[in-house]
DNA sequence: CTGTTAGCGCGTTCAC
DNA sequence: GTGAACGCGCTAACAG
């Protein structure tokens, strides 16, 4: 019922930022034209769009991208959603990820599971508030709530590391049950047969428990009787490695060979050994997953699959990316493979 | 329960989610109630909650927290701005703020740099588009314009890594020419004098500079004169510190000491010499910064100033949310400091 | 303790 | 090519 005092200058709320109707005044012009001077500068003329583009210089301007948000849904924000940032395996990952999205004027937005499905879920529930431009997320499995919400959701959504049937939409990958399979059989073609697999968090990386399912399967063809399997239930450190080496050097009958369900632990037992002058391979024979920057500068170097870590992180960005610049990827769903880097270690 | 089609079947532009409005129809409720209900669960009586809850629970109704962002500014959302994620240094702190953000329901924008002060300008005006609830960032040196628009903008800001005088607003961090000084000083009184600095990245990494420069005035304190300096223009790696070993042992006079810019250069230094048959630290002693979790089982372990940087980033966090809730942190300029940890590379 | 009103800043209708 | 309305979903004000 009040109306003569405070329209002008109210912002009662607001920030006191410069917003569009700012840089419309000063351009003499209405919002809408800016608006579209600054999104669409086809649909406006030469003239407006100089005009505009010296106010919002002038002025200083930077677009509320929430207020953008609101209107037209869509936010350049892009929630990448990962089990921990305390492995390694996602740090180049996250890294290539987020640098191709920036240099696309969007930004990343990280979440983490800490392993757990459910956390998940109630993480996509609440990312999707933010009306991101599309999600990243890692792994073929969720909670049945996610596969839905996601696929009914219409926008772009690529899941990572590990590649599948059936993805929510689309999906870059290596295979983990190729993965095991590989190494187990690498170290057989190499002559070992007291084969060990030894793992880290198991129980929550399922993505690991495949790489081991992979290892048994490549036994089993060979006709060998399933490996003994090493567990430790706290995720992969050197200082498991480590441990993990005293374990080996304990069993009976000794084993000869290990694989690792991940680089680290793999070092964490090339360090011990090294401390300890256990030779590698001639005593243990020692072979990891994933490839990462350390193996190759230690003594022996470690035998590994290497998958293309940041190569995944780029091209799932860019998937994304195709998708909301309109533009149909003529491979949603890929495979990246991995390459047997022999270092020495086995 | 049905309505009459059509008008709550509208959706001409929205994303067909459960709003607040549905929710307070079904509790039959006026929406500011519900938004009481769940932002401000003292203000409404028991029985409104419960209904309220209930509503919620049946529509699985999810805030859009973009729409409450606009209205009220303030997102729940929490940028924080890192030079590069190549750099483990980072990443442990990242981790720690990223923990116990999500744990209080508040989300990281995590963006980078790439060690540029006028990118970061840039990614500061994008993010403060985004009305977040508050800022994280690196270091204490910015685009004056950066220092400006956070300053009069009146949101908890946290600077980390670095320690010092007159910060934006809060601080957490530690004193990079103390770490200098302090690991020169080890060294000499380890009995060393033919020190070398090795440094990557100095150009762009002013912290790590400010570490050579405590390690000169260390120098200067004791009577010596300024050490030599081995730089590499790219970021520290295992690879650059390979070559750095190399470097090293082809100086005149043989240096018997290298203090690095931090302990990826070391670990590098020290795998290399392991491998070439270097005797650690008869032939070279070398000492690290910042303590990577690979240090410790190094053969010998890396001596290093160990720099808490979970803690780091558990505090800043921790302070942004102090703030958040309206609360005064007790002290909001906090140096960490660091601890020396000898391991036997010294 | 609860409801009414009025925007937050922008983009999508539709007019002109 | 440009502009006027209207509304996205939510919450700060100010009643009652």
């Amino acid at each position: 019922m009040d109306r003569q005092e405070g329209r002008s200058r109210k912002r009662h709320r607001g920030q006191g930022r410069v917003t569009l109707a700012d840089v419309a005044r000063q351009a003499g012009v209405a919002p809408i034209t800016v608006s579209r001077a600054l999104n669409t500068p086809g649909r406006v003329s030469e003239a407006v769009k100089a005009r505009v583009d010296a106010a919002v210089e002038a002025l200083g301007y930077v677009p509320n991208l929430i207020a953008g948000g609101l209107a037209a849904a869509g936010t350049r924000v892009i929630p990448v959603i990962v089990p921990s940032l305390a492995i390694l395996t996602f740090i180049e990952v996250i890294d290539a990820i987020q640098k191709r999205l920036e240099a696309a004027g969007y930004q990343m937005l990280l979440a983490t599971t800490d392993w757990d499905l459910d956390r998940e879920a109630g993480l996509v529930d609440t990312v999707l508030g933010y009306s991101p431009s599309g999600v990243i997320l890692t792994g073929l499995r969720h909670h049945p709530r996610v596969i839905t919400r996601l696929k009914e959701w219409g926008r772009p959504v690529v899941e990572i590391m590990e590649v599948g049937e059936d993805p929510i939409d689309m999906n870059v990958g290596v295979d983990g049950l190729a993965l095991g399979r590989a190494m187990a059989r690498h170290l057989l073609d190499k002559g070992y047969r007291r084969i060990v697999f030894a793992g880290s968090h198991l129980g929550h990386d399922y993505r690991a428990a495949q790489r081991l399912e992979g290892h048994q399967q490549a036994l089993a063809e060979a006709g060998l009787p399933q490996g003994p399997v090493l567990e430790y239930a706290e995720p992969a450190s050197y200082a498991v490695g480590a441990r993990a080496l005293a374990d080996l050097l304990a069993m009976t009958p000794r084993p000869d060979a290990v694989a690792c369900s991940n680089d680290i632990l793999a070092s964490g037992i090339l360090l011990a050994a090294s401390k300890q002058g256990i030779r590698i391979p001639d005593e243990l024979a020692v072979g990891g997953y994933l490839g990462l920057p350390l193996a190759e500068h230690l003594s022996p170097p470690l035998t590994t699959l290497a998958v293309a870590r940041s190569d995944m992180g780029r091209q799932a960005a860019e998937l994304l990316l195709q998708r909301l610049e309109g533009m149909t990827p003529a491979e949603p769903v890929r495979d990246l493979g991995f390459t047997l880097v022999e270092g020495g270690s086995t």
